[in-house]
Order: C-alpha cells, then structure tokens, then sequence
DNA sequence: ACATGTGAACTGCTTCACAGCG
DNA sequence: CGCTGTGAAGCAGTTCACATGT
C-alpha cells in the first residue's frame, strides 16, 4: 500500500489523473494482478474499463495507512542516524512529527540537535504522559537497544521503529519494526561472492 | 543467515561453544525448524544430540555470506543518511570499507566528510576503474535515485544499496536492495490506526 | 535420551484466467 | 472493447513429525 502510494504521488505529480493497474504495476515494479488483488482487499476503488482515478485513490491510501493524522516521534539516541532521520524529506511530508529527542550521554543531554532539546533519557517516563507520543524511534547501540525498547514500552508507547540490529523481544501489543541493514549489506555480500 | 550470524556472534560473545536450534531460535525470534531447515541447505554443520558448535558455526556462515573479504564501498551522496552509514559500527565490523565518497553540490566537493574527500560525480566513471568498487550506496534524493542509479550501472558496479524510496528499475545483473523508511514508518502508522 | 536432518503436509501469497461491468 | 474484481490454480516458504545418528 505504501509503495503503491508513493507511485500514485508520482503518477498525480505528472499529471495523470486516471491509471491502470498495468501501468501502476510498472511504475512499481509489482504486477498488474498483484495490485488490483491487493487494492480490492480495502475496496472498489477503480472503474472497469477506465483504470483507478488517481486523486481519489491517493486519498483513500492514505485514509487506509492512517496518514490524514498527524503522528509524534520520539527520537532516542541524538547520534547521528537519528540527525539523518529527522532531517528525511519522507517525514515530514508524510505528517511524522519529530516532537522529542532523548539521549543518555550527559555531554549530549541540554544541547541542541536540528531544532530541539536534547533531553535525558530518565525523564523520558515523566514526559510521555504530556507528550503523548505514537511511535519511538530507537536509533541508539545494538547491546543497549534491548534494555531501551523495555523503557519504551514501560512509558506507553506501542509503536517502535528500531535501527539496532537485533530482534527486539516485546509484548504482542507493541508494534516493532526493524531495519537491519547490516542484513541488507550482508545480502549484498552474498549476492557478489556467489556471483560467477 | 545473516540474522543467524548476528545471534550466534552474541551468543559466542557470552561463552557459549555450542548452540541447539531451539536456544537459537529463541535468540533470534525465528522457529527451531526454520534454523535447521535453512542451514541444511548449505550443509550439515551441526551433531546430533549436541546442537552446533557455535565457532564453527560463525565461520561457515561467514564464508557463505562473503565477509571473508573486504567489499569496497562507495557513497553517493554526501548528507545526513550517508554520513550516518558511514560511523555506522556495523559495518567496519563485517567488512565493508567506505574508500569513496560523492556529491554534485558544488559547495561540498572538495571538503573532507569523516575523512573522505567529496568528490564530483562526474568524475565517478573515471575513477571507478582504479578504485573497484564493490557495492554503491545511493543516499540521494529521490528524484535523481534512478539516473544516479544507471550513472553508477554505467560505471561496473553490480550492488547497490538504495536509500530512496522509490523502486530502481535496473538491468537484472545488477543487485539492489532498497531500504525505504517511508514505508516501514507508514505500517507503523497503519498499525497504529487499526487497533482498536 | 537428545537434537539434527529431511521429506511430507500445510499455509499464505502470487499469478492466472475470465466473468462482469462501464 | 478495456480494465477491474475475483475465485481458482500454482508456487514458495514455513511448520510438522519422525527417522537417523551420537
């Protein structure tokens, strides 16, 4: 969904007003089939014979993605794959908010870092309630991500985006995603060394 | 396998010189089954009764993964999300090596970034014969990803590691793998504005 | 007794094919 | 006539279950 998304704003930017689930397919690098399958899962969204009206379907992803609401972040860990982060056009385009930024580093703690406060992460707990914030992003060393996403959890919020490289053990009720690009890396490895 | 790695080089680091599939899996948030059915395929390296020794392990691993070598890598696009891949510790860790980096801004060829010079990208199809890249990082934006991505094709490179969010429509012998951020936060946000 | 290696059953996803509708 | 929506077929990946080996 969110692919197909960031392919409609392409296709809307160019002007069409009016697409097929082929041409969706190759702008996306899906297939034509794969699309409308997944598409019809939410709804009837296109016309026989004409294709799916851009705007409308642009408006009903991010309706479906829960994007028409504004999200609050809360960066933990002001190194410097949170800074690349707060600072990613993606973002904030897409209605993420970078609200609060945390860190355990007491050389760190006070300064500022793109805009905001740098706080400590022991006041995190007191925070949150005030805050209220949807997801943390952990962007903090692989041996403590653990211990952390714990903290996470304990304040309230259910939803992480981590960047540590291990798989985080949490309740079912949290919502975790990992992007491990060490993974991502070692793919690539694999791919050149087996490559004849 | 790569996940596997990870799990075994932690539990290595806690003492232990032999592992079940079953500790491994509880480790790594996989099913014991998937552990022994996927390192079957590239051989037998466990003993029955006992688990897999894990030293042995990590390095079987690490040759099918390719990170015996050292794979050259070369950024494209010298702002925030390649300067964070750069300290990434992850990554001298495995083997890969940052020995050149790009920009097309003006302001910034010339100037040192963690110790490598920015270069021009235009001067990458000239270098790139001397410098052997193995694997490009493309930390761009994401309108110019696609050219940027076929100028680094054009150049040899078979690998590259994608940073914007948008699909790379390449030649099949070239790997890619895309890390879109956008779309992991958005199913974040899906699942956040799901729960009841 | 314990834990791997493996073929068979299962599950979910992708692709196909076409009926149905504009 | 074109393209969607959809049930059915096909496929890949996961889980199960147990025979095998230490």
């Amino acid at each position: 969904m969110s692919l197909y998304l960031q392919c409609l704003e392409d296709a809307r930017q160019r002007g069409s007003t009016t697409i097929s689930s082929e041409a969706l397919a190759r702008l996306g690098g899906a297939t034509s089939a794969q699309i409308r399958h997944d598409l019809a899962i939410f709804g009837s969204f296109g016309r026989r014979g004409l294709g799916y009206p851009v705007p409308e379907l642009v408006a009903h992803l991010r309706e479906i993605l829960g994007l028409n609401r504004d999200w609050r972040l809360v960066v933990i860990g002001a190194g410097r794959i949170g800074s690349a982060l707060a600072q990613f056009p993606g973002f904030a385009d897409r209605g993420f908010t970078i609200v609060g930024v945390y860190d355990n580093d007491p050389r760190k703690i006070g300064h500022r870092w793109d805009g905001h406060p740098i706080r400590d992460i022991a006041t995190l707990a007191a925070d949150a309630p005030r805050e209220q914030y949807d997801i943390a992003v952990l962007a903090v060393p692989v041996d403590r991500a653990q211990a952390i996403a714990d903290l996470v959890v304990a304040t309230g919020i259910t939803a992480i985006l981590n960047f540590a490289p291990v798989p985080l053990r949490l309740p079912a009720s949290v919502t975790v995603k990992t992007v491990n690009m060490t993974m991502e890396l070692e793919l690539l490895s694999y791919a050149l060394a087996h490559r004849r």
